[in-house]
DNA sequence: CTGTTAGCGCATTCAT
DNA sequence: ATGAATGCGCTAACAG
């Protein structure tokens, strides 16, 4: 930082030089040794740190056409949801040598839009988003440019390219399910307002078939909302006797403003949340919740799409990763 | 996705010749406008429209040589406590025209080293790393080459280039005193195994004076160790009056633990956590702990970056964004 | 196994 | 205000 560095990078060309041998087969030696003699290999790692050399990766990705960059479209990483999600696709990705740009929408379409298009500007190989996408601009434009796409964290019959998800109106219809075995009648829904929570609350209001007395609280979600949320189900319906969450962290505050009221979980007042989140087993008392293998999806977003940059047919495009529903003290006396 | 499209992106030089001006004269239009007349800019932009031109990021970095990309190093994205500096830092950059490539060293040095490396390939504008690079090879490569570097979350005299931080130190130290003040003599703490956690322990201990019951679990921390931990130094210290916690997630199982023994907080036991976490003020009783600006963090990194991206001078390379005690109702019956 | 040739798509010189 | 030439650093084709 004293004297300002000549700041004279090596470039590949002075590799070669050094090692007296051309160009390209220096270029092999590093990136496809199998097609070069031992004794050069080594003297071309000699010359790489002699000269200091760090490749140029714009260069080569701008002439193969091959960037190693995945893009990940996330609504706002903050999202305790999508973390396991966005952590296992960086893994992944990193151990198969792509790296990762992040891209936050902020639940904005427009964002989305004008992301897609910056992650398309820097040729990115693959872009992994979080729900569907909408714009049918977007939609057309990447299956036209023919980008491996997946879209994650829904079901869709007709994904742009390829898709790694569940039905959360499924996941609704089971909580339902659930409550009407345990013979609860006055039930009550606190929900986020993003679109697969609503598609959650549809199906679980569907599948008790009568209205049902609902929170909605704007997304992202939190404890202090979900104590919002019950105080407000309980001016609505004095005697509820159970309530839907959707989330782990709505369904925290839930738990905290009955704690403050007086009222027992679950005897008094039962709880269910989404999302399983790290502390759900851990609450006093232990949080019902619903499963879903976050890091699968990414997982599996991240062999799909490498899959299709490395030209192997993906015979199962849509995977459906389902949910499971947990038990615990929340909803059950006897329950773990 | 029928049939295999014939995959001719356009480039500039079909927007040119469709507008009839030159190569450079549409890349004027795109990215220089002040350089061109008002026809001709209309012009280029309808033949990009027509040509649906979308242009090739990779190929103007190669030549400009400024990738408009900038690394983030975390150890894992799912620890809470450095979501809000990633976030602030990916919105403040997108604002600015860059984007984030993203990676995740899992707490190991090697895994650093490579990303590091990694990313200079990928001709990074800038490098965010979280805590301070140790390794001395990168150290002196990032400083040879002259790529702007912020290090985040800990406070160094000698930093790469530039920092934003705080004292880990200090944070242990204004605790002890804190409970010192409050008369507390049996005190424990429960820290995870993590750099920065040892720094705050260590600062603690010093302050305090004399040896301390320490439960340490491995990083990252959780409501479960949280737990664990509690129960280890009831067995240390059974009279237990007060825990300094390493994180708000220990500190939460921590208040778990307790309940589930009948142990009344703060009266038979003062909790105090780290990070302020979201649910640290709702919790039940709510959580004493340690606020950090971590967005802050996030948004001046990113201004330090693209000032020194635009040759701006860098007033001040080292930011001490400080850090302060919130007291709640964990350690004070008093707090709000 | 190695080398020669020819660009990838764009932005930075210079010129006009 | 516009244009022509040049090359960023590397790799895909062919050749030998």
């Amino acid at each position: 930082m004293d004297a300002p560095t000549p700041f004279k990078v090596a470039t590949l060309h002075d590799v070669a030089r050094e090692a007296g041998v051309s160009l390209i087969t220096a270029s092999r030696a590093l990136s496809n040794p199998g097609m070069v003699a031992e004794r050069t290999i080594a003297r071309v790692h000699a010359a790489v740190q002699a000269t200091g050399y760090i490749p140029n990766l714009l260069a080569g990705s701008l002439k193969s056409k091959r960037s190693l960059m995945v893009a990940s479209l996330v609504p706002a990483i903050s999202v305790a949801q999508f973390l396991p999600t966005v952590q296992a696709l960086t893994e992944s990705l990193e151990a198969a040598g792509y790296q990762l740009i992040l891209g936050q929408t902020g639940y904005d379409h427009s964002r989305e839009d004008a992301l897609l298009n910056a992650m398309i500007s820097r040729r990115a190989d693959g872009i992994v988003v979080t729900g569907l996408i909408h714009s049918t601009a977007a939609r057309s434009r990447l299956r036209q440019l023919g980008i491996p796409v997946v879209e994650t964290w829904d079901l869709s019959d007709h994904p742009v390219d390829m898709l790694v998800g569940f039905s959360h109106t499924a996941v609704g219809r089971a909580i339902a399910s659930y409550f009407r075995e345990r013979g609860w009648q006055r039930v009550g829904i606190a929900s986020g307002d993003d679109h697969r929570g609503a598609l959650r609350r549809a199906g679980f209001e569907q599948a008790i078939g009568v209205e049902v007395p609902t929170a909605v609280v704007s997304a992202p979600s939190s404890l202090e909302l979900g104590r919002q949320a019950l105080t407000e189900l309980l001016i609505k319906q004095p005697a509820l006797q159970a309530v839907y969450c959707s989330s782990d962290s709505l369904a925290q505050g839930v738990l905290a403003e009955a704690q403050a009221r007086g009222l027992k979980v679950p005897q008094d007042l039962a709880v269910c949340g989404f999302g399983n989140a790290d502390f759900a087993a851990h609450t006093y008392p232990s949080l019902t919740t619903v499963h879903v293998d976050g890091a699968a999806i990414g997982r599996t977003a991240a062999r799909l799409i490498v899959d299709r940059c490395q030209g192997n047919p993906v015979a199962e495009p849509i995977v459906d990763v389902g949910f499971r529903i947990i038990e615990r003290r929340s909803t059950s006396s006897t329950a773990s």
